[in-house]
DNA sequence: AATGAAGGCAACCGCAGAAGG
DNA sequence: GCCTTCTGCGGTTGCCTTCAT
């Protein structure tokens, strides 16, 4: 079970192939086989590692070898099979006459992974991203907003000037509204921290990024005001754990912002309660929520879905546009 | 025209499983 | 059953080309 010692051998030759070399392997395999690679350089006469020339011949000299572009047959088969196998390459290319796992795994990650991500869609998963990480702008700016709101309730001349402008019912909902998503949010980083650190699967279903992406945007949330620069997950000391699901000062949620909470259909709402419901699990890519195919396909959204929803949280999402301002 | 950034691709590295002694 | 060797695979790197400023 031990490394191969091929290319641990000194004085053999690295980087490009030059046009000799190839001739060289090239006529050899064609009048010998391959045989056995780690014997095939000298016979062949190439100052090479048998794994080299193993991996010019697979990924450049073979004859059945297809170049150019993908055809739009092959981009769609490419991400039929991986929403299915995962980064198996080597059996997704099985399926694709002429090109080389090589080949396939770069235009994946070159192409069809950007494309998907452009799209909304986690290109490990193929389901639709658990969207506040794209909204993770409107995210921060809330943090901001929240300390505006702080500096109000302290006193901050401006923020009465604010109140005398009529606008201390907005303010009550945007509290209402901050304390809800900060919960959302908790939920989704408490599983996506659980899901990275613990079952770190093949498919890699959550990035770390996405990860520290969550927990940084509840600790954004989460500071005290005029505390508004975001921790790293370092700093917060991202192990895994659960965030702390309260603003630091004391009562935030005021009798103005439980009714404001019950007008979103909140009802029930607690933070420490934890009553909001886990995640999906997002590991399962076995189940794709959307019709990604047909979505790469068309560069049209992801609807078709009728009764299925992008959402991790279908039946806990409240109607008010507030949330989907967020989503 | 020069230069830095980004993209694309070939090749390398290291791990894991299969095969054979 | 254990050890060594070979092969295959997936991740990553680094170079070259293209694009933008």
């Amino acid at each position: 079970m031990g490394r191969s010692p091929c290319c641990d051998e000194s004085g053999l030759k690295k980087g490009p192939w030059t046009p000799e070399e190839d001739e060289k392997l090239l006529q050899y395999i064609q009048k010998n086989g391959h045989g056995s690679w780690r014997t095939l350089p000298r016979l062949a006469g190439l100052n090479r590692c048998g794994k080299s020339c193993r991996l010019r011949w697979t990924n450049y000299l073979r004859p059945d070898i297809k170049r150019g572009k993908f055809s739009q047959e092959e981009e769609q088969t490419i991400l039929h099979l991986h929403s299915i196998l995962g980064n198996k390459w080597s059996a997704i290319a099985t399926h694709l006459p002429g090109r080389t796992d090589n080949e396939i795994k770069n235009f994946w990650n070159t192409h069809l992974k950007k494309r998907l991500i452009q799209m909304g869609f986690d290109p490990m998963t193929h389901r639709p991203r658990t969207d506040f990480f794209a909204a993770l702008p409107q995210l921060i700016a809330l943090a901001s907003l929240r300390d505006q709101l702080a500096a109000a309730a302290s006193g901050d001349p401006a923020a009465v000037q604010m109140q005398g402008a009529g606008v201390g019912a907005d303010v009550a909902i945007q509290a209402a509204k901050m304390q809800y998503l900060q919960c959302l949010l908790q939920s989704a980083a408490t599983t996506i921290a659980s899901a990275g650190s613990g079952g770190s699967t093949s498919s890699g279903a959550i990035s770390a990024h996405d990860a520290d992406a969550a927990l940084a945007a509840t600790a954004a949330l989460s500071s005290p005001p005029g505390n508004s620069s975001v921790p790293t997950p370092t700093a917060m000391g991202h192990s895994g754990g659960q965030v702390p699901c309260t603003f630091p000062e004391a009562p935030v949620i005021t009798s103005d912002v439980e009714a404001n909470l019950r007008l979103l259909g909140a009802d029930g709402f607690t933070c420490h309660g934890g009553s909001l419901p886990p995640l999906a699990d997002l590991s399962d890519v076995t189940n794709p929520v959307a019709d990604w195919c047909s979505a790469t396909a068309a560069s049209s959204s992801c609807g078709g879905g009728g009764a299925s929803s992008p959402f991790p949280w279908p039946e806990f999402f409240p109607d008010d546009p507030f949330v989907t301002d967020f989503l």
